[in-house]
DNA sequence: GATGAATGAGCCTTCATTCAT
DNA sequence: AATGAATGAAGGCTCATTCAT
């Protein structure tokens, strides 16, 4: 068994009172200095773990954007794969899930996506996360629909998604992932035809 | 005699720049410096027209709204009352027109996005223009729906505006209003029963 | 009659102006802006008027000294030349009479009497002010005293205005005129020879 | 590790530098970048250790003030108790020794004498010290006069120092102690009852 | 590995002065 | 004569980064 060094802790470490410190002070008050002390260590330290702010803001958003990935790979491995209006449903459901929605991941992730137009790395990382939700998507919904009809309507409900998703980030009472998921879902169910439905309503039943 | 009217002329040349130059530098690199020399002027007369940088940001975000509320105004007038699709359709059609789809407008949109959710002023701002549109279209859609179903359906098309309009503002191409208008003018056709969607047809035939 | 012209209006206007401001908000808040906007004008008119911001704070600064030169002199033509220490007291009633001690002109003194440390045009006017007094308490005391005794005598006198003025300027009541000649007077009919207060007591009693 | 015990040695060096530097150039012209060169440091570091500049100009005129406390509390425990006038021309002497004399420290004691008309903090440090002298002199001369008399030789006392004090502040030889000393001096001996001065006398003989 | 003292650039703001009107 | 718009330097402060310990 290796010895876990300082690396594997102090990281994970940085990046999450980086998230909380955005998510509470906002971007441009989240300085090296504020995320050290939330974080209990000295500001020099991210230096030395991230060669420098920007590269502590790429981990977080990093880390952010993985997390998002392996919840919806869990569910999707949960998922028949014969029914892939619950499987777009699971991705829709992993979008509002988990880490996701706190408050302080949401305002994080706004601040990315607006620092993102004008910075290369954190504008790839968020090119990467957005191909492959409506890579994702599409896959599915071209068991039900046209091709042409899947991408659009894929490009739809990754709207939906995140619309959804942003406006709850400015709601004071944060995301409500069961409103979310309901809209989203009556979306989906109205464009796919009704047998899908059907092949949905029996997995869900065999499954419990 | 001083020079009179400066006023008039100096708050939109400085607005415009702002927008400019967050468009293109991002918010976290749109000094005062950077603003002034973009506008010709001096980084002075920021404080002197605003009271300071957090001035100028309020303004500029209260142009833009007030931008969008003009278009939208502008654009039900000339619609038919007795069209409510048409009337859901143009408030949409108002997010995706004229100054609201630049490259620019639509970045700074997003700083301020993210910026509202610690700066007070911004954020009354931001609620202001959230509930305007959310009300405006429930109006129309009550005449089509009941009372829940016209909350729900407000709050998606809500929801797939600002993502439509926040996945084209992170797209290099930008924002396009034909993709974007139809893919939520589709969902709302989806959602109204049929025959909203004749009186469109013969509504607009005869505006023709 | 010459016609007055505006430099005869504005100087002592924005002098006063001057005064005012320095004593409500202190030497370092006193921006020729503010001190424009208290006496109504525009603040370039100051360069126009003074030359520069300097300029007025020593046109102030002169105008408080006449002003005490003034009193002084006036004071000494009614006082009987026979007795001197009549005199002396009307030099130390001079000090604290008429503008010299209200607030504003109190707080303006202190400051000049700041920066004339490091302003050599203010240092000049504060010596000359410095050594009439003297020179003044110096040359009626030489009629009671030795001229050793009167030097000393001279410089205590003034020394104890000073003071009494200093102390008053920091009270938020300001200075009482009343204790502080009561003060000085009765250090001073303590160290001359008794029959000069039977003399000044004469005095007054023939000139009421 | 980082260096320790670095605040106890860059405060006093910034409060000395900051002293001198106004001593030299007059508190207008004391910026940070000026104190910061004059003590070796860069100007970033004033805000670190007080917070600001105010902070600074607090913490020097509480150091100011602190001595001249140190040096008359420790004057007056070297002073015989049953000679009340050899006390009180103590507490006179401290007014007129140590750092206090020094040109800087009194150009500095005179800047802050003006500024703290208009500034709460230091408004309250001068109000402290003055109190602390008004009653150490009224507590000893209570020995010696009634009530009322005690009272108003202190406040004449009070203001001697601060008049002869303030004049040499503004003379380019600076603060002549033993003239200081001995006008004072003189005042307070004139005033008291002559046995005080036999005591005075014997004490001084016995304690050589 | 970790600290936090220190730097120095960059930020926003204020201000005395100039100048077209 | 007077305005007030405009400048640009200088002010205080914040901050990412470096480095001796």
């Amino acid at each position: 068994m290796p010895k876990i060094g300082m690396p594997e802790i102090r990281r994970p470490q940085l990046i999450k009172a980086t998230i909380r410190v955005i998510g509470q002070v906002g971007m441009s008050r989240a300085s090296v200095a504020v995320i050290g002390r939330a974080a209990g260590v000295s500001p020099g330290i991210i230096s030395h773990y991230f060669g420098g702010k920007d590269g502590l803001l790429e981990a977080t958003m990093r880390y952010i954007l993985k997390d998002l990935a392996n919840i919806t790979r869990a569910k999707l491995s949960k998922t028949n794969k014969e029914d892939p209006l619950g499987r777009v449903l699971g991705i829709v459901e992993s979008n509002f899930s988990g880490g996701q929605i706190s408050p302080d991941v949401a305002s994080t992730w706004l601040a990315f996506w607006s620092r993102a137009m004008h910075d290369p790395a954190l504008y790839r990382l968020q090119q990467v996360n957005e191909k492959r939700l409506l890579s994702y998507l599409r896959a599915e919904l071209k068991h039900m629909l046209t091709a042409d009809k899947a991408k659009s309507v894929a490009i739809a409900v990754a709207a939906l998604i995140d619309g959804m998703w942003l406006r709850g980030a400015l709601t004071p009472k944060g995301i409500d992932p069961q409103q979310a998921e309901h809209i989203v879902g009556d979306y989906i169910k109205s464009m796919v035809p009704e047998r899908f439905l059907s092949i949905h309503q029996k997995t869900i039943r065999k499954s419990n």
